[in-house]
DNA sequence: GACGCAACTTAGAATGCTATAT
DNA sequence: ATATAGCATTCTAAGTTGCGTC
């Protein structure tokens, strides 16, 4: 026992070192006060509700009748899959694209200008929104314009035309451009489905982009070995001198290149916390020496004595001198990039342009891992033509190979979807060239990862009251397999396959979670049977959570961790595999991770439904979908270290908060006074003052509003990032669908880049959507 | 059924860019 | 005009899942 709490004490301590500042969040949400915090406890009380109704019917069984079954076959295979859905995938799939855009095909067929119809509404739409916007941002330019001119009396004259009908032009060019994309857009959506496996019929592409060979340092900037200061005692016969060695800056060492490379490498990283890592120091070095030549090797023996302050300071002003080049070498610069993208961005996807997601080779460099890994430092190595592997259509034209060079195979796979792939040198894994996210290829499978989810919101009731059954099977197998299901389900954790040891950091996840990342504890702070979570999942990212568990679920833990040590495995007799495999027999393609998607989409929907309220103005609107996404994110754990500049930015809000409520007060005094004199004088003159009095409050009441809802948006958002799961885990078509319903122009929530992913739910989605 | 590989999604940090404040 | 906050984009690490092999 006490060899168990101190150990556990260890594994806090270490895990509290590096990030213990992006606690508070989960923590405050059990206790939670506001809004947000409150309908997201709704929201899992429900769920908690049903799983304890269920837990009830299910009575306790007998624990002791559970021991003595070893490892024996599991004999879960009793209950029969369900009739609906034992369907073949590729049943799935036919139905689907008949489900979805069936009324869409189908009054194509009735009146072929029905599409046209339809891309035009979707058009002038987006037009309207986007000469809202552009509406306003003039007037707001015209308003400041007209302040300046009565403060100065110097009539702006030409210029300010100008720029305006220039303003106005570039407009006007934005809106072509835009309309010119949406008629280019391919609707694969619209198309029928490629058979089995395969991805593409036609696939050309020009290869990827090769970063640029090293440049060796000019003669001015060195390295330098031995450089602290040292004494040095020599002994010559009777006589003993003392040296002072090594004295900065040492000597100065000409590296060859192979070893200056990677020197820079290191240099270029120095005002990185990575760089005082004991682990990735070790790493580097043991690398570089390799890179040596036998002479250096034997020189440079102690990376304390090196001194890269030369190429670091070098570095430095190669960054800075970056930023202030001139706008015509910055533009310059920038089209040479756009070149690039241009040549090597892009491919021909079965007649359609798709742009490439990374179409670069990455670049040398020392390996970032996250967390506590292993292998940070180690040199990244640079990858050569004769590294990769080049996938593309038979009848295609072969891309050329940097000249001087060959790949390293060529192949014509189209059941796969990558362009090219290469294996590095770090873990043994393979790097792969693929498609951005707006492409076909991505977005079908989006969209066939949601209709998953869906498929599991008609049947998870059934899957929920079987896995609450199983928490009492006499199998082992059967009641760690419930209990994992059960977290899954109700904390969205993710799967947890196991790792290789020393190889990765150490995290886990749900199936690999250790008996040291749980606490029980049979009452905290009011509550029964809380089981307080404590581990590092992905990317290192720390999961702290207390959380009111079923008896059953606690009795079965308790029972899971009697004998075990730390460092055991909770489910020893679980893995991913045996879980997806029962979890496909429930439903086809119903895997771990389906079961956070769901669970983050049905959130997202019903939050929206209880937040936000038709008469609400367009940024409380904003607000509550904020709110909602967050609790989203804060249901998946998806933290960011909060931003440097955060208690800066936020004074600074708080102070034009301040400012505008001043300004609101001299508003509203200024208007009474006007009314006043209204009344007493009668004159019409004066009437129509008040009026422009009384649009100034309201003005002014609403930028104070508007100003206040961001304050808060802020704040609540301080250490959650909601991009992850708005692009990975929320159906856009809950958003599309909302935006309908709230009259929110769509572009309020998705930028440009994700109304290119969500295009195919922008383009289908109406109103009555549900998830 | 364990294992390892391949292919693909998900993830936060780093970097770049632009609108806005000063 | 310039600095900078904050959003967008890029980058690539770190997961999940399916499949073939033994």
């Amino acid at each position: 026992m006490g060899s168990e709490n101190d150990a556990k004490g260890d594994a806090k301590t270490k895990q509290k070192g590096t990030t213990l500042k992006r606690l508070s969040d989960r923590k405050s949400s059990a206790s939670g006060g506001d809004v947000m915090k409150n309908s997201l406890k709704s929201a899992k009380s429900k769920e908690k509700k049903s799983s304890a109704g269920s837990s009830k019917k299910v009575k306790t069984p007998e624990v002791e009748s559970l021991e003595p079954v070893s490892s024996s076959s599991d004999l879960v295979k009793s209950e029969p899959p369900d009739q609906d859905f034992t369907a073949k995938k590729k049943g799935l799939k036919r139905k689907r694209v008949k489900e979805e855009p069936a009324e869409e095909s189908a009054q194509l067929a009735v009146s072929s200008t029905l599409p046209v119809q339809r891309r035009k509404r979707h058009l002038s739409d987006e037009e309207e929104d986007e000469g809202e916007a552009e509406k306003r941002k003039a007037q707001k330019k015209r308003e400041k314009k007209t302040v300046k001119k009565e403060e100065a009396e110097h009539p702006v004259s030409k210029r300010a035309k100008k720029t305006r009908e220039e303003i106005e032009e570039a407009r006007r060019l934005k809106i072509k451009k835009k309309e010119e994309e949406e008629q280019n857009r391919w609707r694969w959506w619209e198309e029928e489905k490629y058979e089995d496996g395969v991805k593409w019929k036609f696939l050309e592409h020009k290869g990827p982009y090769f970063p640029p060979e090293y440049q060796p340092l000019p003669d001015s900037v060195n390295f330098f070995y031995k450089g602290p200061l040292r004494a040095v005692i020599i002994i010559t016969g009777q006589r003993a001198f003392l040296l002072l060695r090594g004295c900065r800056p040492g000597e100065k060492v000409k590296l060859s290149p192979a070893a200056e490379e990677v020197a820079v490498f290191f240099a270029q990283m120095l005002d990185h916390e990575y760089t005082t890592k004991k682990v990735f120091r070790e790493n580097f070095f043991k690398d570089w020496r390799k890179e040596m030549t036998p002479d250096e090797r034997s020189l440079i023996k102690d990376l304390e004595k090196c001194d890269f302050s030369e190429i670091h300071a070098m570095h430095k002003a190669k960054v800075e001198a970056r930023k202030n080049l001139s706008k015509e070498e910055k533009q310059a610069l920038k089209e040479a990039n756009q070149k690039i993208v241009d040549e090597y961005g892009y491919c021909l996807l079965d007649h359609h342009r798709e742009r490439i997601g990374n179409f670069k080779i990455e670049p040398p460099g020392l390996f970032r891992g996250r967390g506590e890994h292993p292998k940070q430092g180690m040199l990244k190595k640079r990858i050569q033509p004769e590294d990769v592997i080049i996938n593309c259509g038979k009848d295609s034209s072969t891309p050329l190979p940097p000249a001087g060079h060959h790949w390293k195979e060529v192949r014509h796979d189209n059941t796969v979807t990558w362009l090219a792939s290469w294996t590095e040198n770090i873990q043994g894994s393979i790097k792969y060239i693929m498609l951005n996210a707006n492409s076909k290829l991505k977005g079908e499978k989006d969209w066939e990862k949601y209709e998953v989810a869906r498929k599991l919101k008609s049947c998870v009731e059934s899957i929920r009251n079987e896995y609450l059954q199983d928490l009492r099977s006499r199998q082992m197998v059967t009641r760690q397999r419930a209990v994992a299901l059960y977290f899954i389900d109700k904390l969205a954790l993710r799967a947890g396959n196991e790792k290789e040891e020393g190889e990765t950091a150490d995290t886990v996840g749900c199936c690999s979670l250790r008996v040291e990342h749980i606490t029980l504890h049979e009452q905290l702070d009011g509550n029964e049977c809380v089981v307080e979570f404590d581990f590092l999942g992905k990317d290192s990212i720390r999961y702290y959570n207390k959380v009111p568990v079923i008896k059953k679920v606690f009795k079965n833990l308790k029972l899971f961790m009697e004998n075990k040590e730390p460092g055991d495995e909770l489910f020893d007799r679980l893995n991913t595999a045996l879980l997806n495999k029962h979890l496909s027999s429930l439903m086809p393609g119903l895997t771990a991770k389906v079961f956070r998607t769901y669970n983050a989409s049905i959130t997202l929907q019903q939050q929206l439904k209880e937040l936000t309220n038709k008469s609400d103005n367009v940024a409380e609107k904003l607000l509550s979908y904020n709110r909602a996404n967050r609790a989203v994110a804060i249901l998946c754990n998806h933290q960011r270290a909060a931003p440097k500049t955060f208690e800066q930015s936020m004074a600074n809000l708080q102070a034009k908060i301040d400012a505008r409520k001043e300004q609101l007060a001299l508003a509203k005094t200024e208007l009474k006074q006007a009314k006043k004199e209204a009344k007493s004088k009668g004159d019409p003159k004066l009437q129509s003052l008040v009026e422009r009095k009384k649009a100034a409050v309201k003005r002014c009441e609403e930028q104070l509003l508007k100003m206040e809802v961001q304050a808060t948006d802020r704040e609540e958002n301080k250490q959650i990032a909601l991009g992850t799961s708005k692009l990975n885990y929320l159906d856009p078509r809950i958003s599309v669908a909302w935006c309908k319903n709230m009259d929110v122009p769509i572009e309020k929530i998705y930028n440009k880049t994700q109304r290119e992913k969500f295009a195919w739910a922008i383009d289908m989605t109406e109103a009555d959507f549900e998830f």
